[in-house]
Formats: C-alpha cells, structure tokens, sequence
RNA sequence: GGGUCGCUAGCUCAGCGGUAGAGCAUUCGGCUUUUAACCGACUGGUCCCGGGUUCGAAUCCCGGGCGACCCA
C-alpha cells in the first residue's frame, strides 16, 4: 500500500494534521517535503472517507537569530534577538519580517495546491489562547525542566521557567530569562551574556506574562499548540527526532506536563541538493521558489512523494535528473491510460499510480499526450525551428487544446532550464567557425562515407530536411554502412558530438556552401592526419 | 564522542521472512528514413561486510564499514 495511504487506513476519523516552519528567511526546497508530506496525509484521509483538518503554524514569535546573507546587514543587525514579527519587511510588499518570507513561502503552497489553514503564533499569543498554558508550564517549570534533563540531558538551574518575556526596554525576545513566576507576573532579566550572537541591555522588572508579551520556548510552545488545536498527525524533518532531539522533549514534556499522548509521529528524510556548481555560480539554485519556477506543480509534487518519507531525495536540477523526472511521471501517465476503463475511479488504482494521482492538485488525474523534455530541449536549440510547428508535425495524432497546454508548459520548462541550468557541455553548439577537435575520432569508413556525402549533397535538388534526410540515407545504403554509425559521422562533425536533432533539419538550416566546405574541411583533417601517422 | 536514516543491476529506486524486481542506461538486432519522439531482444546483482535467530534472511537481532544529517 502506498505509505500515505497506510497511515490513513490505520488513524481514526477526525485527525488534526500540523505542520508548521519558522520564517527566518528564504525557504529551502527540502522545507516543502514537509509541506507535502503533511498534505498527502491529509488528501489520504480524507480518500480513505476519514473527515480531518490540516494546519499549518507560522513560527513567528521565535527570534531572528541570523541576518542571511541576501540582506542588507547594517540595517537589520539592530534587530537581532527580536521576534521575527517585530522586525521589519525588507521592502513594502509586507508589514513584517515574517509576513514577508511567509508570503514566499505561502505563494509556494498555492502553486502546489496546498491548502491548510495557516494560523500565526503571534495571534495566538496576543489573543490570549495560549494563557492558560502559559499558566501551567510556568507553574510546573519543575516537571518541564525534569524533561529536558532526562531527555536531553541539559541541565537548567533551579530557577529557569520556560518561558521568555520580549524586553520591554530593547525590544528583544532572544536575551531575556525568567527566574520567577508569582502566579500573575513573572520576574525577568534581559542578559548582556545571555546568548553569543546578540547582547542583552540588562533590564529588568515583573511583568505579565499574557497576552503576548513573550513566548514559551519552542519545544513547549509545541506542545501547547498539539493541546490547544487538538493535533493528533504531525511529523518532523529528521534533525528534530532523533533521539533527545527537540521533537522528543515536546513528547516528555507533554506527557510529564500535561498527562497526555503527543501526536503521531514519524521522521522524514532531506532533499539533498546537488549540483551547487552550478547554482552558486549562476545565482539560481535550490530556493523553494526557484524550483517551483522550473518545475510544474504537479512534477514538484510528484518529486517528493514518489520517494518515500524516510529515504533522501537527491535532486539537481541537471539534465539528467530533470528529464528523468518527467519521464517518469509521462510513464506513470501512459500506464494510467493503458487501464481499462473501469479501474479509473482513483479508489482502485495500483499502487504504483498513487503518487501520481497524489501528485495532482485536484485530485483528477488528466491524461495527455507525453512530449519527452530531452527532445524539447534540444529542438529548442536548433537554429530557425519553429518548435510548435514541429511539434505537430511529428505527433501522430491530432493534439488536444490540453496536449497543448501541456505542451506549451513544457516548452517553457526547457527554455528555463537551458538559460538557468544547463551546463555549457548539455547545451548544443553548432560549430559554425572550426571544425569539432573530435572529428579526430572518426573512423576510414566514416571519413569515406563523408567523402561520399560532399558528392552526393552538392547534388541534392531542393535543400530541404527530407530530402536530405533520405541523401543521408541512401548515401549510407551506397557504401553498404550501419545507419547510426554514419549519422554520428555527420554529427561529430557539425556539433563536435554522436547525436543531434534529425540530421536532414539540421542541415537544411544551414547553407549547402558551408555544408559542403564543412564536410570537405573534415575529411581533408583526417587525409592529412593520416598521411602524418603514416610517415 | 553520542544519535537518526540509508546502503539491492551502471543510474534512480521497489521489495522488508518463502524461487532477487522495475524503469532508464549499456549491448545487440531490425528500421526504403520517428536516428536526442520507432520496434524487438539480451545482458547485467557475494541484495555493503561479518556473525546470530530460523526449515528458510535482502528482509529480524548483534557487531563492523561507508554515506547523509543531527546533537555535544
């Protein structure tokens, strides 16, 4: 069974599915695993007929704790240590910090097609929800500190609360620590020494811990959140649930705490991102967004649920990589389409269609007529083609308005990944100045059948792709010569490699002059090669 | 130093107690012309290593190696 739908086929009804993610800056591409993840999860109970909700926490009273690299320094190093809905907008398209890097990652959700209710931690905070659990972890600071001691063996002194008040006078949430609770307001001190990155200004007084004025650390915080939602499905990246790890406190604490089960859990594995060349050097690589740019929603989200959860997915964005991925989402497509019509309501699909039918964003899968990317992208590269044109020529049947719909998509897919992606080996070159250094590999039987071809090509009538296409041909038939050993003849010796776009276009984009001189210049090389070696 | 996850065909992965699988690549064959969008076939694996449990282990247990990541 596919994994999704195992979980779904082992929960109750009524599951209350959370993720959530702190908005320190841009989104990695490995942060919407997670996103995914926990939308599967919830598409899958609800397929499974079990009604339940999916929410997603915006982190937003946790504290910037670094300025990335990408902004300005002077400007936000006054800010660090503030919590993250304090700090301003890096330009006027948000209100905060926050709203502002969410907003990202938020237009990445709906690109994907998911749809949680978003809800933010300072709301929760500032409306007063989170009081009530405020009060009892204050008041069970002991039981709170025994968790983390005995899970993560991290020793708290004796008066340390969990719980961490924004200053009043310097407006950070990072330095300040509580060491007493007398049931209404707490006592705190803002720490010059308090952590290594950022200095408090040594205030302090008793405050009221309500209401938004601090935060619970985050791994109480969570817990609070589970009780407070009723969350009963939420996973995590694997740095946090390992053993002693974040995600374990928050289960010892909610048990010691609270006297209740934490949610469901199960690790999830990275995506590793490859191919760092490439991207460092060109300033495009493995944002959320910028991958989202390249791929179609449904190929992203196919991405990351055709591997399971707990194994790594290693994406570059490469040639390789990149066309494999949609042939093996086209093949998914073909197999979907071969069965029989009454297998398609998407409750008896086999099982390895699933992450094809999860894959989508309303949960119809709609076949199409499959236009492999590795072809598209090296038509997009042939001098003078109208790719459209060309398309439609060598479909062998007619193209739906959504064939090309798909179509067009996948054509921009291709012109992205050559302007943004391709290394300068994956790109074709015609040489139109020199000949190719590697027409020194050419063979006695090629050379001769280049000969040949200087003859018989300044004879063609019309220079025009098939009728070149059958000389190419016929040539090779005359000298009695395997067809794919001939044509990477021709290839080598216009684009320095064994295989290209069909060889009759190809040339019938250039002149016939140059052709032949070509042609004339690549025999001539190898003739006088072998007459050196021959001395 | 401790921990988590992984290690199966060249590559990407499935299988997770009962005769080792898929796709792609390679190779070969065909192709009066889909030669980077054809068709067909064949290859190809001490399932990381070593022990143990079992009638039987890729699958479970222990130890080791390598990799990715986390904590200290």
């Amino acid at each position: 069974m596919f994994w999704a739908d195992k979980i779904a086929a082992d929960a109750q009804e009524n599951q209350v599915v959370n993720d959530s993610k702190t908005p320190s800056g841009r989104v990695h591409v490995g942060s919407l695993r997670g996103v995914v993840i926990h939308d599967v999860i919830y598409r899958a109970l609800k397929h499974a007929g079990k009604p339940s909700k999916f929410l997603y926490g915006v982190d937003d009273y946790d504290a910037l704790d670094t300025v990335p690299y990408y902004l300005d320094q002077e400007k936000f190093a006054p800010y660090l240590g503030f919590p993250l809905c304090n700090v301003p907008s890096p330009d006027n398209s948000a209100s905060d910090y926050a709203k502002y890097f969410m907003g990202e990652f938020l237009g990445v959700f709906e690109y994907l097609g998911v749809k949680p209710e978003v809800y933010y931690l300072r709301d929760l905070y500032r409306s007063g929800r989170l009081n009530s659990y405020i009060d009892i972890f204050l008041k069970n600071a002991h039981l709170v500190r025994e968790a983390y001691l005995e899970v993560s063996k991290a020793r708290r002194p004796d008066n340390w609360y969990p719980f961490q008040i924004t200053c009043e006078n310097c407006g950070k949430i990072a330095t300040t620590v509580v060491s007493d609770y007398n049931g209404s307001e707490v006592f705190y001190t803002c720490k010059p020494d308090a952590t290594d990155w950022v200095q408090g200004c040594g205030h302090s007084g008793w405050v009221s811990p309500f209401d938004g004025n601090g935060k619970l650390p985050w791994k109480v915080e969570w817990v609070a959140k589970w009780d407070l939602l009723g969350i009963t499905i939420e996973f995590a990246g694997k740095d946090h649930s390992q053993k002693g790890g974040s995600r374990d406190v928050a289960n010892a604490v909610c048990r010691k705490v609270l006297r209740k089960q934490p949610p469901f859990h199960s690790p999830y594995e990275f995506i590793l991102v490859n191919g760092t060349k490439m991207s460092s050097s060109k300033g495009v690589g493995s944002s959320a967004k910028e991958i989202a740019e390249l791929l179609p929603p449904e190929l992203l989200r196919f991405l990351m649920l055709r591997t399971q959860p707990k194994t790594v997915i290693n994406f570059a964005p490469n040639y390789e990589t990149t066309t494999r991925l949609f042939r093996d989402y086209d093949a998914l497509i073909d197999k979907y389409q071969a069965l029989s019509p009454d297998v398609q309501p998407e409750s008896a699909l086999p099982e390895d269609l699933m992450p094809l039918f999860y894959a989508q964003l309303d949960g119809v899968i709609k076949p199409y007529h499959p236009l492999d990317l590795s072809t598209l992208i090296s038509l997009l590269q042939v001098p003078h083609l109208d790719i459209r044109q060309e398309i439609e020529r060598r479909s062998t049947q007619p193209l739906s308005e959504y064939d090309w719909q798909i179509a067009n998509q996948r054509i921009s897919v291709a012109q992205k990944w050559l302007a943004d992606y391709a290394d300068e080996d994956e790109k074709l070159v015609l040489y139109l100045d020199r000949v190719p250094e590697k027409v020194k590999d050419l063979t006695h039987e090629q050379i001769s059948y280049l000969r040949q071809l200087t003859h018989s090509l300044a004879d063609v009538k019309l220079w025009e792709a098939e009728e070149l296409q059958t000389t190419l041909f016929a040539t090779a038939k005359e000298l009695e010569m395997q067809q794919p050993v001939a044509f990477k003849s021709v290839y080598l010796s216009f684009l320095g490699k064994e295989r290209g776009p069909k060889a009759g276009a190809l040339l019938s984009y250039l002149e016939r002059d140059f052709v032949v001189a070509r042609l004339r210049d690549v025999v001539q090389v190898n003739t006088s090669q072998a007459a050196l070696v021959a001395e």
